[in-house]
DNA sequence: CGGAATCCTAACCGATACTG
DNA sequence: CAGTATCGGTTAGGATTCCG
């Protein structure tokens, strides 16, 4: 039992993943990107904030930092790190004086991107249609 | 200044949201559309649960509890109200006895479940190339 | 069945201070 | 510059009970 690791485990089926399931660990993946930080951050990478222009770019911690508007440097790190983690983002320190650390998304962090983009678009561009909703919602009380 | 209301405010101008801006409304919308069970919910209605079916579906509050493993009746309920109140499901009531709610995604609702659905299928579908990063990540400890 | 209301605690998260 | 560490408040969110 003891000599089987993770990737043994991992490779010895074809797993069905099912976000619905709460056992799923796709569930808790699910969870984790469903994060504003996370999203912020994949947009911030994804090259939103540089006026549309929408190329992915790396971006020191401080561009991210001041990019992210109300975004602590707590909530910031430890999103970089779990992004790191999950290979979605490369974290690479330059050793200057003072030293330069930059982000840039992975392929695979590309891959999300491309949904979190739509995210942050779809709250954009239906930003008064939820209001009018809300409006009307909030009238007949 | 007082005779201004919200409708006029809106109107007055063709306001470029940005998600990025802390104080920006999109911002909080974002945050709020960046949550797992809103995220759960949409992919539920849209008809994700019905073995890839995939066809937008009305369902009772009982159905929803049951597909989304681990929700409680009061995130649930909580849940479905912010998104009733934006607009973007419907809530109907049949006065049955006992009573039947059915739940089901308006236009605006689906326009965003079309990007969720992108979500959680990420999810599930790149399990391994996250699960396969954290292993190494966490060996060079 | 589909909630509402209450209580309560875990965690998230921001603010602050310190470091290489 | 790019963090780490600590503390404390807010709130998300679970468990329970009751209601139309």
């Amino acid at each position: 039992m003891a000599t089987r690791n993770a990737a043994q485990k991992r490779s010895q089926a074809k797993i069905e993943y099912n976000a619905f399931l709460a056992v799923c660990p796709s569930r808790r993946l699910l969870d984790r990107i469903s994060d504003k930080w996370v999203v912020l951050v994949l947009c911030a990478l994804g090259g939103d904030g540089a006026g549309s222009a929408g190329r992915p770019a790396s971006m020191r911690y401080s561009e991210l930092a001041r990019l992210i508007a109300g975004v602590s440097q707590k909530m910031l790190t430890q999103t970089l790190r779990s992004l790191e983690r999950d290979g979605l983002i490369t974290r690479t320190v330059t050793p200057t004086v003072p030293v330069t650390v930059e982000y840039e998304l992975t392929e695979l962090g590309v891959s999300l991107y491309t949904t979190t983009r739509q995210l942050r678009m779809w709250a954009q561009e239906h930003m008064n249609d939820v209001d009018r909703h809300r409006e009307e919602y909030d009238a007949d009380s």
